[in-house]
DNA sequence: GCAGCACTGGACCGATCAGTCTAGTCCCCC
DNA sequence: GGGGGACTAGACTGATCGGTCCAGTGCTGC
């Protein structure tokens, strides 16, 4: 029982996660997620009982998550910033390949043409800043000082937002894989 | 006549562009435009006969159009590319205060989540490649050798687009000004 | 002053939207 | 073995979607 709605559940929310991210918010219809996913419309009002709003922001949750795992993989083993730095890029230029080569951020494309609703602009924050604060984490433990660790980290999200929109207008991942060289100079991977 | 015509057409242009900014393509409803600017439908389909997507690419070529001159501008009196750059970008955090501090990248917005459409993807492709090309050409005029131009203003796009998420989850301009501190390091701003 | 044209105004259309509701199924616990 | 809650299934609804259509309007050349 538990077992199985979390299956309908976990479907519901990678099925929207993918979907979101390809049309948007506004240009996913909730039919459309329920015949991908194969799960009935009383499935959906039951496991999200305020619809749509309700399944975009746990995708978005969801999603953050996902993408806090990632940071943690790539930095794992790294070495240094640098090294942690660019498994994640080249972690996330694999990502963009399979999905399609044109789906957006995971979270900024579910919330960013969502409704003008509070909620979803603080998701979005929520999600982003969760997102330097890991990595700068990692910057920490690697040796950085805290405020080099976070101006780091910054900078290395502004990078991958902005080489993400770069990458998804030139439907090219090699974007994403050069950012190291761009944010660090053309030294060695692992410096 | 002619000249009415110009106004409604324009007045639907700028409309759209500031709609479609903030909720994105399928965020904003024929009608939505029509009521905020004034204008009836039969005269949007008189003047875009292909309708909303009509619109639409036409909105993200005006767009597109006013950031070009936005870089000229920028780039006009400037002694060096930095120089250039970091007006730029305080263009840009003005632009980003008047729109209310939540809209997107004015033709990312509109196209990215647009239909699945092939015209739309080369619209946005060809939109940051114009962007991209009137920099690099800002950047070869100010004396950079003609691939470091080019990676230069790669780069600073790479930035805006990355700062302008940044921006956009803080509600904060100020993330914009900081991108040249960020990309060129402390120095004073006309380097 | 009227014929022709560019443009406006808005009623109207089928499709699709998000969401509701209830009947039915399944499985656990007693 | 049957009562009850979790979950499924899908018909149904009113609102809104993008788009069509045409009568009306006012200017322009004649």
């Amino acid at each position: 029982m538990t077992r199985m709605s979390e299956t309908t559940r976990e479907k519901l929310l990678r099925t929207a996660a993918v979907l979101f991210r390809q049309k948007g918010y506004h240009g996913v219809g909730v039919s459309e997620i329920l015949s991908a996913s194969g799960v009935p419309k009383g499935s959906l009002y039951h496991h999200f009982p305020d619809g749509k709003q309700d399944l975009a922001l746990s995708a978005a949750d969801w999603t953050k998550e996902g993408m806090l795992n990632l940071v943690d993989e790539s930095f794992a083993g790294a070495t240094s910033f640098r090294d942690g730095a660019t498994t994640l890029c080249h972690k996330i230029a694999k990502y963009f390949d399979i999905s399609g080569k044109w789906d957006g951020c995971p979270v900024s494309s579910i919330l960013n043409d969502g409704p003008g609703n509070q909620m979803f602009r603080a998701k979005i924050s929520e999600a982003l800043e969760s997102w330097i604060a890991r990595i700068a984490s990692h910057g920490e433990r690697l040796g950085e000082p805290a405020d080099t660790a976070r101006t780091k980290a910054e900078m290395l999200m502004i990078g991958i937002q902005g080489t993400w929109a770069l990458a998804r207008a030139r439907a090219s991942s090699d974007e994403l894989r050069q950012l190291p060289t761009r944010l660090y100079g053309c030294e060695s991977v692992t410096e």
